[in-house]
DNA sequence: TAGCCTAGAGAACGAACGTTCTCAATGCAA
DNA sequence: TTGCATTGAGAACGTTCGTTCTCTAGGCTA
């Protein structure tokens, strides 16, 4: 682990934060300058566009996905604790009062009809949510027809969270997923 | 009704139409201009501003929604298969093949930071919903905590299917309101 | 026909954006 | 010290956008 950052990992956080916060159209070039301390020099040597760095951003973001949801797995100590520890993640993300729903979401909304790689990666992300509910339904021993089930309710409490501005979806989304764990074990 | 638009009806139709399908800051006064065929000195005697046409754009569209889903219902014999008509209208959506999601969470996502009454709209439109779904399911005499989960699965079914591209989640999402119906009647 | 009001078409304006360029300051090799 | 390559700060460029303004054509009244 390396305390000091990289210039690019320095620009892509706070890419990220701006991003997120704002919508990547509102943030200029200009104000990732401001907010790095980076000159408009050093970040086109880093990428060679904005539409770089905003890639670069959803492939960070997805990364810092992917280890949360496995940080919250790794806290459970059954397999069907396991499942329900995604939606305990999602709650982690409601509380901040900064939560503005999830980024791929917004990103494909903003810019996924214009920018065909942008959409490719909130794809790639979708994708590889669903394996990893698929895999954890496995290993709870649960049909695998649920699997997508819990996506939706995953996806749902994300966007419902963020408009509603209030983490209740994340509770709500858990006790979902309970009740169709146990509905199928009664089958 | 009137089979003949008014130019204010032209104007937000192509709008919707235009937001929807690129995005919002991607449609510029001037391509509403060249799709409406109205001039831009008619448009801004119409709308006050851009920002005005979005929000006129965000209000038809939840009238539509609400149109919809009612329309949807109204085929349905049964309160539990009012309930479920919900997920047959979004099928309905989902197999457009341009379906790019729920407009407003797109709004949301692109401009709820920046512009407040786009925020606000997208939440008039979420809570809405969560309160039409409460009815129905009141009325299918289920409990009441089972309308936030049919809503998630419902709002997760919508960026799914738009991310994803196929029309799959509605299914999905149908076959867990089932489950979960059944299983709060057995429990 | 004469005068006036409306409205359409699009030029114009000021601001903001992504990107590139200028230029001076710096660090380093010999 | 001299010369050169690198870099930072920000001015500059070309484009695009939302919005306003100009100018002209056309229709209505008398």
């Amino acid at each position: 682990m390396n305390t000091v950052s990289s210039p690019r990992e320095v620009a892509t956080a706070a890419a990220d934060r701006l991003y997120y916060s704002r919508g990547i159209q509102a943030v200029s070039m200009d104000e990732l300058r401001a907010e790095t301390g980076l000159s408009l020099k050093k970040l086109y040597a880093l990428f060679p566009s904005k539409e770089a760095i905003v890639l670069a951003v959803l492939h960070s973001r997805h990364e810092q996905w992917s280890a949360g949801l496995e940080r919250a797995a790794a806290t459970a100590t059954t397999p069907r604790e396991r499942v329900l520890s995604i939606y305990d993640y999602l709650l982690e993300c409601f509380v901040s009062d900064d939560y503005r729903g999830c980024g791929f979401v917004n990103a494909f909304g903003e810019l996924g009809a214009t920018v065909p790689a942008v959409a490719e990666a909130a794809r790639a992300q979708k994708v590889g949510f669903q394996g990893y509910v698929g895999k954890l339904v496995a290993a709870a021993g649960a049909p695998a027809e649920l699997a997508p089930m819990l996506v939706l309710l995953a996806e749902g409490a994300q966007t419902t969270a963020a408009i509603c501005g209030t983490p209740d979806a994340a509770r709500s989304a858990r006790a979902a997923a309970e009740a169709l764990l146990d509905g199928a074990r009664a089958a």
